[in-house]
RNA sequence: GGCUCCAUCGUCUAGGGGUUAGGACACCAGAUUUUCAUUCUGGCAGCCGGGGUUCGAAUCCCCGUGGAGCUACCA
């Protein structure tokens, strides 16, 4: 069996959108499942809208969650370039459209934007469905060639083939038809002698030899031009799986208003590239096994086609947001400072280094990890560790201390001074269990007090942890 | 409007003729935790409607309805 060849080609039209990275994710699993190539394609024709700003961005989203491409730009490999401004440049979407107009399937068109403008409009009011006119089809070949020599605007158009049903057999949602008569005669070459979208894809996918097209359904439609297109240039028909859309919370194709989209966005606000991965893994395809916690290893060798469902799928970012608490409580220590460190302030991480060291750091990190959904929560609950003395000082001005929470801070106090040595969790520990003993009192009536007068709030991370974090000494000037 | 796709808890989904319709997020309750959080246990909640086919449809077929996508010299 050839070996799989899938492509990814998006257009550097914006920054790489959720539902852009969903099909160049089940396209890498597929390649990946199967042994095979992972392409990428830049569908720059859109010489208004395209950006080289926007293609790095693709190109660090894709690297960021780790789908990694074997081929594509700036790697060269045997299919390329893989751009397709540049492939435009070397004439060879100029040469198929020969081929076609040389075969008669295609012709030139110099109707002006008005004159088809006026079609449609005119067909609209009639009620019938709009299909190109194809009064260009009526020039002689004179005509052509004068209008060729004056320099007149042109584009060339696909003749398509009168009343035929074209099928295609979609991998994941069976047979889809389409009538041929219903289809416009779409234009293959622009006026500005760049190739069309139908065009472009077709000559493409079939020059770089792709066994796949996974894409989005909202290609579905565009489907039964491209397969004309093969069929007029005599090339293999790859096999076509069109996946489901992601929605936003109204249904519709999920989109800016809808909030962040970008992968860009996800990034900044906090979410790991793993726990980013598989959430969207789970957006219109699941595991045999009912599993939703998986790596990309196991996604990878469970990911097939067959699985992925037809539906359109609602972004969830509640569950996306549970999914990288999940990741993030993965991390070891270590793991943890390094991932969350970039969230952190300038001001913050000064007064973290001030007070304490790098070790300790990552004591600190650890020790509020539990409430982290996403990597930017991590200052809000810090600020406990780093305090200023006036912060602290009005915090504790504000509250009331009862006479058992006196009695207990004394207890406390001295258990304190009369500890040799520095503060550890295990001290902590062992003196809150002497204080539990020595008054009798519940571990509320105890604890609540400490840890408000040391830290100044009424929650936070364990006490053991957050006192021997603060330190002996500290602990006796508060308390 | 035309063409096309889709339809199981609020959301993501499993289930493809016989199931108490399963799981996950969210939500609610309880437990653990000094606290927030985490974790654990339990609960709430669903087959769009109508016709067929069948001994038996969530499952197969048809028709409705609803939603979505496309309808460019954008991709």
């Amino acid at each position: 069996m050839a070996s799989v060849r899938v492509r990814f080609a998006p257009s550097p039209t914006g920054n790489l959108h959720l539902g852009t990275l969903r099909t160049a994710l089940f396209s890498w699993l597929y390649a990946q499942h199967h042994q095979g190539v992972f392409v990428l394609r830049i569908e720059d024709t859109d010489l208004q809208r395209s950006e080289s700003y926007y293609e790095h961005s693709i190109f660090e989203g894709l690297a960021w969650l780790g789908l990694d491409v074997e081929e594509g730009p700036e790697l060269d490999g045997v299919y390329a370039p893989y751009r397709q401004s540049e492939r435009a440049a070397l004439g060879l979407y100029q040469a198929a459209a020969d081929q076609l107009l040389e075969k008669k399937m295609a012709y030139y068109c110099f109707c002006t934007t008005e004159e088809l403008a006026a079609e449609r409009a005119l067909a609209e009011t009639e009620g019938r469905p709009y299909v190109y006119s194809r009064k260009a089809l009526e020039l002689s070949e004179e005509e052509i060639a004068a209008k060729l020599a004056a320099g007149e605007p042109y584009v060339i158009r696909f003749k398509m083939p009168a009343n035929q049903i074209i099928t295609f057999h979609d991998v994941i949602r069976g047979d889809i038809s389409f009538d041929s008569a219903l289809i416009s005669d779409f234009v293959l070459l622009k006026s500005d002698g760049t190739p069309s979208y139908n065009f472009a894809c077709a000559v493409d996918d079939s020059a770089m030899e792709i066994t796949h097209v996974i894409r989005g359904e909202d290609h579905i439609s565009n489907t039964p031009k491209q397969l004309v297109l093969y069929d007029a240039l005599g090339v293999t028909v790859p096999a076509f799986a069109h996946l489901p859309m992601i929605l936003g919370p109204d249904k519709s194709k999920l989109s800016k208003r809808h909030g962040a989209t970008s992968v860009t966005e996800y990034r900044e606000a906090g979410y790991l590239p793993e726990a980013l991965f598989n959430y969207m893994s789970l957006l219109g395809w699941s595991s045999p096994d009912a599993r939703e916690i998986m790596t990309r290893d196991e996604i990878k060798a469970l990911f097939t086609l067959e699985r992925v469902s037809k539906s359109g799928a609602v972004f969830d970012v509640v569950k996306l947001k549970w999914m990288n608490g999940q990741y993030i409580r993965k991390l070891d220590k270590t793991a943890l400072w390094d991932a969350v460190k970039p969230f952190i302030s300038e001001g913050t991480l000064a007064s973290l280094s001030a007070r304490y060291s790098p070790d300790v750091c990552e004591d600190i990190i650890f020790s509020v990890r539990d409430n982290l959904d996403v990597l930017t929560d991590i200052e809000q609950y810090i600020s406990v560790y780093i305090d200023s003395a006036d912060t602290y000082k009005e915090k504790v001005l504000a509250l009331e201390f009862s006479e058992s929470d006196r009695q207990v801070l004394a207890l406390f106090l001295e258990h304190l001074r009369t500890l040799p040595g520095g503060l550890s969790p295990v001290d902590v520990d062992r003196i809150l269990e002497l204080i539990l003993e020595q008054t009798g009192f519940g571990k509320g009536k105890v604890f609540k007090p400490i840890r408000l007068a040391c830290s100044g709030y009424p929650s936070g991370p364990h006490l053991p942890e957050l006192l021997s974090i603060l330190g002996k000494d500290l602990l006796i000037q508060r308390c």
